[in-house]
DNA sequence: CGTTATATACACCGATCTGTTTGCTTACGG
DNA sequence: CCGTAAGCAAACAGATCGGTGTATATAACG
């Protein structure tokens, strides 16, 4: 990524306009917000000129689009990936995300821009079905009765978490995880280390 | 839709233009957002001109405030009088407003505003805190054993429903019924008219 | 009738926002 | 060295926003 080949000639001074402005982008953003932040501040921030920044994104929106895309994976990742911990414990560990979470962009953004057929709304929903996917698979690996739903319904708990987090000002991350546990132990029939060791008949 | 104004000059005075704003608020904020509907627009739909607006609003913060204030009890109400459902379906009647919502009013006003001094950001905390707190109530009127956390983990769900409706573009409260089925039975020692009427084990 | 309170229509202000244009600078690469 | 092109700073355009000022018209009340 760091080299740019932009031209016949695979120049790349000035390496790191476009990352600029992505990371402010990623700190602006999600500071203030994206309607309010302007061009003028964020390309401030950027230490990059406008009139760069509008060469490397056709406009704001684009940016945006580019702004949600960014960290997309860089969430993903680091949780599902770790092999130290139990499938069980890797579904809960999700929820121990409080300080680097002010609140889930992707929502931000779906009630900022509030069109759903803006470019970036499309990336909120394809990273919010690729978290569930995420989690069905970890539920199935788990050996949850029905992966689907347990994923799903644990990424409802998360997004509930996020929203509820943002609207109280009070992290609300520990009762999203006190449900998961509920679920968790209710959807896996023989559940590890947990204090229900109560086998479940299925219905 | 009114026969307030006839002719160019004739119309109902006084009473009703507070009113006509405050409807047309309700419509505008919650279809095109807060921040994309301006004072002229708004202002044109509720058929009163931006002087008397601002006669009776002392600025768009304060009309935005009391546009959250306004169906704050119609909300609340009309799901927890209903005294001919038990506690238990009291509680998971709660998910069946599919149709009314698009999305919560309060999360898109945290959200939008982006500020959590604005009266609007404390009017939504309030509410999402009555929210609970009524909820918390009748989970001890279902005889839950903790019934302030079972009404906050009810009230999370709620808001992961609508926030993930808002961000798929799907109806989630269906998801969220089902965790809450779960997480009532699971807290509520001797559940009626379920499918785990398996006897309680005391602690 | 006249006064007063409430509306209205409409122009206007300053601020801000997205986006563009105009020179000018500077770092390479041949 | 010189050319090319990326980049910069700053002014500018056009639109929209929240909010006001002004002059006018009408209904209620005395």
């Amino acid at each position: 990524m760091t080299e740019l080949v932009k031209g016949p000639k695979g120049r790349r001074r000035g390496r790191g306009a476009r990352e600029r402005i992505l990371s402010a982008s990623q700190q602006l953003f999600r500071e203030q917000g994206i309607n309010r932040t302007g061009m003028d501040l964020l390309c401030a921030a950027a230490q990059v000129s406008k009139r760069t920044a509008y060469q490397h994104f056709a406009g704001k929106d684009e940016l945006v689009a580019e702004y949600l895309r960014e960290f997309d994976p860089s969430v993903l990742s680091g949780v599902f990936d770790r092999t130290d911990l139990t499938p069980r414990e890797r579904l809960l560990a999700v929820f121990d995300i409080p300080p680097t979470t002010p609140l889930c962009p992707y929502i931000a953004a779906a009630v900022e821009l509030h069109d759903p057929e803006h470019p970036a709304s499309q990336y909120a929903r394809d990273y919010k079905k690729a978290v569930a996917a995420r989690l069905a698979a970890a539920a199935r690996e788990a050996g949850a009765a029905d992966p689907e739903q347990l994923g799903e319904q644990l990424a409802l708990l998360i997004d509930g978490a996020a929203a509820r987090t943002r609207v109280l000002n009070a992290d609300a991350f520990p009762t999203a995880a006190a449900i998961a546990a509920v679920l968790i132990d209710n959807a896996i029939p023989a559940a590890a280390g947990d204090d229900r060791p109560r086998e479940e008949a299925s219905s």
